[in-house]
DNA sequence: GCCTGTATAAGTGTATACAATTATACCGAG
DNA sequence: CTCGGTATAATTGTATACACTTATACAGGC
């Protein structure tokens, strides 16, 4: 668990060298810059961002912990690759929290939260209908971030962020599908109406649903061209 | 997520002096040597073991990353407080979490974990009668660290390792309790029973009442006194 | 007395030099 | 030609020096 759990010092991040060389390389690693298992060579980095070798290395400790590289002692830094199960395990690992998050969300979503959902909802239907799938994406991310921050537990915000983080690497892929874009936001909707009701009870088992239709929608459209052959055992 | 997916990794850190200071200031942080909120000084750190600053500052960008303190950029590590709303949500996830844990353990299990696990029940038994602490502190630690490798999922078994690090500290005080050690190695037995008999529902409802079990235990038990005054908001 | 600003000190951030480890290339033996 | 070993190069690990930021103390103005 790794990381950042205060949201002013990912943005003080961004003033030192380390935290760029991080950024930088995190979102390299994100939309597919660098190939999996690819090396990263601590003076290569460095040269390249015009730093010595000490923030590349800090960073690299901070991408370990994300999860990005792996870290071989006197060897390198790889990038780590996923597979297709830990994808699918991360969602149904998430598929539990998102349920609990919803859980707790119910009982502690403040009005300005409620009323952020609303218009998020609403505005996705616009773009839905439209077709813009850049800002549909965007939207979907920030509704499972005012629900992460109304559950009121900071330890499970953190947590699916970090998942949400994880496999964003293979998000684009289902996001670019036209068909999963309004089904998920009429799901965000029954969620909310849910949360709204008060019924707990079923924003967590909606929230659970949503998470595995997301993950059934990815596997039937292009999971696997997307990690092809790319798989371990 | 902070860390290390690789056991191996583990071991080699030993011998590197980065990986030293990290154990070192991880044993030191969870048995209490420092109190939370302490401020940890590299030149200090460094001093006491004998290294540079350099594998003391990797060292903290590790342990921000298990969560066990936090690093304020320019200004210094800060050994983190877990609230008991956090103690308290973290097992509310590991509940659902240990639950998925055995469901998946039901399901792949291999004759040579069912075995370990058979053994681990029985012995816990024997130190149950005879009131060792220590030596069922150890097996009940054992216990589900089977499970979490018999789960065939190195992303949850990566996920519950460290919440278990991350409770650690506070867990020490319910174990002390003479009362639940018993009880939790008959939980542990019947969860077993449940993998044995390939019912994956029912070891699923009876890990994740474990785990709340567990809990309540604690609060009844000290869990107050353990954290009396240091709560934030 | 309190506030503010500046000087000093302490601590972290970064760069660089050197040590240790690992990878590579080359050469010789079989 | 292949296998092994050694020398060399490349890369990471660690220590240290310097730069920058932040905290502290003290002095002066109000």
């Amino acid at each position: 668990m790794s990381s950042n759990y205060d949201v002013k010092q990912e943005v003080t991040d961004k003033y030192s060298l380390r935290g760029r060389v991080f950024h930088k390389l995190r979102d390299d690693i994100l939309s597919g810059k660098y190939e999996e298992n690819e090396e990263l060579k601590e003076v290569a980095i460095g040269e390249e961002l015009g730093v010595s070798r000490t923030p590349v290395r800090e960073a690299f400790r901070q991408l370990e912990l994300e999860g990005l590289i792996q870290i071989i002692p006197n060897k390198g830094a790889y990038v780590t690759g996923i597979t297709e199960k830990d994808v699918k395990d991360i969602y149904m690992i998430r598929s539990l929290l998102e349920g609990l998050c919803a859980r707790w969300a119910t009982e502690h979503i403040t009005q300005e939260q409620m009323e952020e959902m609303e218009e998020n909802v609403y505005l996705s239907k616009f773009h839905a209908q439209k077709g813009h799938l850049e800002q549909l994406a965007e939207l979907d991310n920030r509704f499972h971030d005012i629900m992460y921050e109304a559950c009121n537990s900071k330890m499970l915000e953190h947590q699916l962020k970090d998942f949400h983080q994880y496999v964003l690497r293979v998000r684009k892929k289902t996001l670019a599908n036209k068909n999963r874009g309004p089904k998920s936001n009429e799901e965000h909707e029954e969620i909310l109406q849910a949360i709204k009701d008060g019924d707990a009870d079923r924003a967590e088992q909606l929230a659970n649903r949503h998470m595995i239709n997301a993950y059934d929608n990815m596997v039937k459209n292009g999971l696997h061209e997307a990690y092809h052959d790319r798989e371990q055992g």
